[in-house]
DNA sequence: ATTTATACTTACATGTAAGTAAGTTTTCAC
DNA sequence: GTGAAAACTTACTTACATGTAAGTATAAAT
């Protein structure tokens, strides 16, 4: 086989499997078959389902940093970067019914390694800063209306994110698209 | 022992466990041990863990029913039906951070029996009827204030509570407080 | 060409899940 | 008090799940 990139396909096979199926809705198997290696393959790379479930999560963060990093740091744009969690959003929730890996973890919450909770904690964290941030700065700029702490707007907005994912299992598209709509209007997009 | 009584037990412990850890996050022991009986016990009263779940939800309908059922026959207080929403909600996130039945199902979706799937479904369909309705009829009421469809707004006001539940697993109280204050601003309470 | 580390496979250990068949106790009807 | 149905328990089976130990093949470095 092509070297060593068996370790990036266990973690984009585990990555859509938690998603969809959350972190203990899969076994090894799951991720092995369809690769075509052996489950031991995966212990290799990665000793237990728990170092598994951190490296998703930060692999996760990374992705979240370099998406982030230049607005956190050099602001821009606050309107392009919501644009940018909602399209993120949409895709994720119509493509295949997936949530995203703070809700996989908040549902399998109490029956996870304790390594991936606080992993899943620190992701919730640094989102929730990024979109608080956002909110904030957009605001200034007048990209933005809406009233209250930018950061319980930021909470209600992931929130509702959170349970569209949820919900459009059970509506479909209904679900997120009516989110999306209710949250644009709630910072005075539109 | 108490006779009959071990039926209601059993579903008693599997509710808990499954607004907790999610209905593919218990098994049978998880119910047995505590109510000092066996397996085969559960196997008894409930052929499979899917009759089990269905079981669960059917209950948690009929409570949906006997708690809504005079609102969507005869009407009444808008107000009054979405405050006891919301109160709760509340007091089920900070009792033991559990989450509603319907976010429940809605994680472990696509690992789970179809009946209960559809059950589910049904649940959800009904507490968004129930939502819709009373969002609809207080808003002609003169007790809401609100612009677009009461339907979109229901969705939305869902997946912030279900939303809510999830992310107080990392923030606690703060995300559902967050989420209820927002709630009642965009219906025109307080 | 030989060593050495990397990237695996084979084979197995252990635990636990759901589920079942057959037997035992309890409750109640008569 | 006897018979029969209800409410269990005992003792299994089957199927995976995570995880480990030991061995093998490949590739790069010396």
């Amino acid at each position: 086989m092509a070297r060593t990139e068996t370790r990036e396909r266990i973690l984009n096979a585990a990555e859509k499997l938690m998603q969809v199926k959350g972190f203990n809705g899969f076994s090894y198997q799951d991720i092995s078959r369809p690769l075509g290696v052996k489950n031991a393959a995966i212990h290799y790379h990665f000793g237990t389902k728990a170092d598994l479930g951190v490296a998703l999560v930060q692999r996760y963060l990374d992705l979240l940093h370099t998406e982030t990093g230049h607005f956190m740091q050099h602001g821009g744009s606050a309107r392009e970067q919501i644009e940018g969690y909602i399209r993120f959003s949409m895709h994720e929730c119509q493509a295949a019914a997936m949530i995203c890996p703070i809700a996989a973890i908040a549902s399998d919450y109490f029956t996870m390694p304790e390594e991936v909770r606080e992993a899943g904690k620190k992701l919730c964290a640094e989102t929730l800063d990024w979109l608080t941030h956002v909110l904030e700065v957009g605001r200034k700029q007048d990209e933005f209306t809406f009233e209250g702490p930018a950061r319980e707007r930021a909470i209600a907005t992931m929130a509702a994110v959170q349970g569209a994912q949820q919900l459009s299992r059970f509506l479909g598209d209904e679900a997120m698209n009516s989110v999306v709509a209710q949250a644009r209007r709630n910072i005075g997009l539109d």
